[in-house]
DNA sequence: TGGCTTCCATACACTACTGTATGGTCGGTG
DNA sequence: CACCGACCATACAGTAGTGTATGGAAGCCA
């Protein structure tokens, strides 16, 4: 676990594991270096504060789960097809379920504001245009849009809180995965 | 806003307010005092410690949002327009929007857990009994209620963190209403 | 080998917050 | 009116975490 050199990305991947079990509020310095097998003189080497850390650590999220994300996604030509590999993906990654509600729980604060609104909008937008080119009129497209991501985004939350005791929740298993699949075949046909 | 003598219930609603605010590490004693325009000596009368403030705090959420919601939903016969009530009155109330998503992001939080656990069990048990009432089969109305309640509470969510960008999200306004409205309708009938 | 760069350890000052101990104030009550 | 209990202020100790200053180790390169 400990090693000779901790690199920035080392630093800002512990950040968002400490983030998804505890909130911004659990990027702690100390807490981090003790993790990664190093002091606190590593981190501010690569960091200039605490802050900055955080903000590595956002933007780091952002590129790779909507940035990245959408590129790849854009190479699929079928707006349904597309719909569906996005939507049984991102249902998929296990370690979204709990690192997206701890940063939406932040929405207030000055630093993860502005990134959580960045994505929303961009992700919004993106499944707007999907279910436009599906062939709904731009409002029932945009209102499609915002009905999925709400459930996409509440089911990791449900997940995240009571995935014990819910067994349908489960991201693996019989009916873990039927259950997703049932998701999302209703967010891509929309309901009747 | 300053009074003569703050009651429990006084403290016990400026950390739920600070709850929804800023999370679980927002409660914080000194912060409350300053705003309830007394000292920590105030604080420590009424509780034993931080820790009891939260408690105290999570049990009346609890009790509020769905104890006595429940309790009050039961004396609608028809599981219809139980739904439909319970549905567009939680999608409503705009305390919630930012509180419950607080709750949520700390899952692991060993205070917070039990409680949270409980009350997601209870809502989706809730909600899949009107389901079924409403003629679905056990396991249909489970996963229907499962939906819905992901699809309620990733609403909340999205309202909290974005809602100032989407101004279908607003809890007032003609569009407000309007996708609120779309939404129960689609989470009472279910999807085609 | 000497020196330069990179990375980390150590020690310290500082701040924010919790918890405790104790005394003061004010309204009610015998 | 004397006092008692509820409520709060004040002052202090303790702790956890941030940021800073500085020295030291280890590797590359002449």
């Amino acid at each position: 676990m400990s090693r000779a050199h901790v690199s920035r990305a080392d630093w800002t991947n512990a950040a968002l594991e400490a983030l998804s079990e505890g909130g911004v509020s659990a990027v702690r310095v100390d807490v981090l270096s003790k993790r990664l097998g190093v002091t606190r003189g590593s981190f501010y080497w690569h960091f200039e504060n605490r802050e900055a850390l955080v903000v590595a650590a956002l933007e780091e999220w952002e590129r790779v789960c909507t940035t990245e994300t959408i590129e790849q996604l854009d190479s699929i030509a079928d707006p349904e097809q597309r719909l569906r590999v996005l939507l049984t993906q991102a249902l998929d990654v296990e370690a979204l379920s709990r690192l997206e509600p701890a940063i939406v729980a932040h929405a207030t604060d000055p630093v993860v504001g502005p990134v959580l609104r960045r994505v929303t909008r961009r992700r919004v937008d993106y499944l707007a245009e999907a279910y436009a080119q599906l062939g709904h009129p731009p409002a029932a497209a945009r209102r499609q849009a915002l009905v999925a991501y709400a459930a996409y985004t509440g089911w990791l939350q449900l997940r995240s809180s009571a995935g014990a005791e819910l067994p349908e929740l489960a991201d693996q298993g019989r009916r873990g995965t039927a259950a997703r699949r049932h998701l999302a075949d209703e967010l891509v046909h929309g309901p009747g």
